[in-house]
DNA sequence: GTCTAGAACGAACACTCGTTCGGTTTTGTA
DNA sequence: TACAAAACCGAACGAGTGTTCGTTCTAGAC
């Protein structure tokens, strides 16, 4: 018996599938993904604990669905930053993209930073390959910037390390950004670019 | 039937505690709170399961150790950064003490930051203020560097932003960094230093 | 009306979970 | 050597786990 909903190129109940994976993923932001259970899903989910396995096969496929989605929208519009840009325009893109899409997907971005231990080899693998493609195409940006705005000469791992840095300033806002508290995602990316670029005694400009 | 091994301040089995807590948390590190069973932790402890129940109370009394004991540490170390050295001395040694309390404990940091929900509210509460308590510390050594080191005026809105990011470029290195890969936790910290400070097209000082 | 396929369900299965109980061994000290 | 305290353990308990099974319901196609 094979089934057919193995990924998410799966072509039926894509509808549903969207409303379940938003509700699962607020959960499992709260509770942690084993610390949540598949009756628990059925119940946010408005179903029954079997109708749920019709649109996934198993908890782990939920998990890797969720990941899966959220990386292939980051590195799908990483991807259609224009290399005619400046490199600074590109890196304020790359960092407002990504800000905003956090903030639009919160509960998602919570559970693809928890890591991917508990998804089989195979599919791991997919994540990390998604993941890692990513966070190459921001650091080549940052590695144009880094070289146009200074005539010093930036070893490969120097660049690492300052993408590294970056991703943990856009990253770490999951414990503590709320859009009431802290104003609008544009004027954190702001905030965000500045310091990267500039360093935190240099007062914020303006979103234009 | 009172036990008095409620907290960290028990005088029984300090020695057995401490090394039951490391391997513990190593387990916790990889595998989530919840992904962890007791089993699991009686295994890499070389204890009995019943046997584990010596030392705490329950598993959630597990958790709020190694929150309570890390989060004192960090604490009390940053009260000990004098007032009468610069601003930027203080945040640079704030920094420094930071990431290399991290990279002596990856597993406890890793644990830490993962969250509290899981412990019951009045232990919750307690690791809360110690957690307020310590980014509160390093929330004044970065108002004042940035004080001291720009003319402008910066509202208390925007230096808690500034130091939410400085947060986060040093508890992100849980996800990448090791030492043998990325270089000496004191090469680290400068580069943070110097990202925080100047931006990233700035080439990276050498620790004196 | 009949057929089909997707959507949904209740009940159960085999297993793992955190915890407890009653007991034995080891250790330190007087 | 004696003895209390600490350290440790095997076996079990009840609750909860992810998953599967066979069935029913619904809606559109012929």
């Amino acid at each position: 018996m094979l089934k057919v909903k193995r990924s998410s190129v799966s072509l039926k109940g894509q509808n549903g599938l969207d409303d379940i994976l938003e509700k699962c993923a607020a959960l499992m932001a709260k509770k942690g993904y084993h610390g949540t259970s598949m009756r628990d899903l059925a119940v946010v989910t408005e179903r029954s604990l079997s109708g749920l396995y019709h649109y996934f096969n198993s908890k782990e496929d939920l998990l890797f669905l969720i990941n899966e989605r959220g990386f292939s929208s980051l590195l799908e519009n990483a991807q259609t930053i224009s290399k005619s840009w400046s490199s600074k325009e590109q890196l304020k893109k790359a960092i407002f993209d990504h800000i905003e899409f956090f903030s639009r997907h919160m509960n998602e971005m919570k559970i693809m930073m928890f890591g991917t231990q508990s998804i089989d080899k195979k599919q791991s693998k997919l994540i990390n390959k998604l993941k890692d493609d990513y966070a190459n195409e921001i650091k080549s940006i940052v590695s144009s910037y880094m070289h146009d705005s200074s005539n010093d000469v930036f070893s490969d791992a120097e660049v690492s390390r300052r993408t590294y840095l970056l991703f943990g300033m856009m990253n770490w806002i999951y414990g503590w950004y709320s859009k009431s508290e802290h104003g609008s995602s544009e004027a954190l990316a702001q905030d965000i670019f500045n310091t990267f670029t500039q360093g935190c005694s240099i007062k914020s400009e303006q979103t234009e």
